[in-house]
DNA sequence: AACATTTAGTTTAAGTCTAAACTATTCCTT
DNA sequence: AAGGAATAGTTTAGACTTAAACTAAATGTT
């Protein structure tokens, strides 16, 4: 998100006088994507708009998810990802198991791995036949806090959604789906 | 995500045996969100699971875009995110204005515009009566790269979104706006 | 067995991002 | 006009991220 990121040569500009912006602390009023103003609208093309929309609500919900992370639980977004792909494994993961699943470069897991460790919410155990390698696997400890902090993400996650009916929920996720399907596709077709 | 991020403790295990992973440069073979395999679909609220897979688009999009705009024109997102938002105003626009369209902290865009003042490719011009404030505006060589930028990543979104349908598109394009309206009124709900 | 290649993980340099503290200026109230 | 509050922007410390270079161990080939 972060993200940092983002495209948006669509936004028009507020009408209203939400001009408190973002002084200090605090990153702010929010609003990226398009702001049309009636005669906007086929500027861009449809997939345009439309990944603006995306990428506007992801970070509306990411900042969030990682303002709860920080207030309630006085932690971050990547080290509750790393967490959260160990708590499904009572063995633990190796790390490039890890970092295939979080989607991240190697080297920014073991950083964050490092810091797991060090707050003992993680160990490393060696893997038998390998000395190369090792699992990461959550503490007692490192359980008992994600189950704390997974409650709470789950509750704002759903709070995100709820302005949305069941049957709208199946509907983005079951075209979001294509939108994945497609998209991975496409990336792999690098290396034939 | 940015993005850096993202929760999911729904995957479940890859079926193949894809394990080629990510070894050094290249940020690998991705795939966060769930992985059903059969009887997992109900274990999380169908919320959680819209958003890891959303998450997981993003993702994805995102790093071609950023892909594309290192390997075709040395630059970041971040930068040409910037740049973006300056294309639609000849005059420019104010630090605050930038951050807050922008959705990212003063002191970030504070950063960003120093580099591509370096560049060259924007330029700071002080406002009539506010000795505090200035414009950011592009140069005429910013405005020819971003020109070129631009053709570019539409291309890109384009594609991501080509294994759609017109009537999808149109269909996420409204639900995402449904979320977005949610969202931002839930979050301005901080300070009375 | 010797050597090259691949794989597991770390380190490094540089960019990104945030929250909070800070400076300078402007606005507002009396 | 004086003082306080708000605003514009920067700086700082720390976390995150990547790509690329690196070390060490395992695998494969001759």
């Amino acid at each position: 998100m972060p993200f940092a990121l983002l495209a948006n040569y669509e936004f028009i500009g507020e009408k209203g006088k939400r001009q408190d912006l973002t002084p200090r602390g605090g990153a702010a009023d929010m609003d990226k994507e398009a702001r049309l103003d009636g005669t906007t609208a086929a500027e861009h093309p449809e997939a345009l708009r439309l990944w603006l929309r995306m990428l506007t609500c992801t970070q509306l919900i990411e900042k969030q998810v990682r303002g709860g992370l920080r207030d309630q639980f006085e932690t971050t977004l990547p080290r509750f990802d790393l967490m959260a792909q160990l708590e499904r494994s009572r063995d633990g993961l190796k790390m490039n198991e890890l970092s295939r699943r979080m989607m991240v470069t190697g080297g920014n897991v073991t950083g964050i791995t490092d810091q797991l460790v060090g707050e003992e919410l993680v160990e490393r155990v060696p893997v038998q036949g390998d000395r190369r390698a090792y699992r990461v696997r959550l503490t007692p400890r490192g359980r008992r806090m994600f189950a704390d902090m997974a409650q709470a993400h789950e509750a704002w996650v759903v709070e995100a959604f709820s302005g949305l009916q069941v049957r709208e929920v199946a509907t983005l996720h079951r075209l979001l789906g294509k939108v994945k399907q497609h998209t991975q596709h496409t990336v792999k077709e690098e290396s034939p």
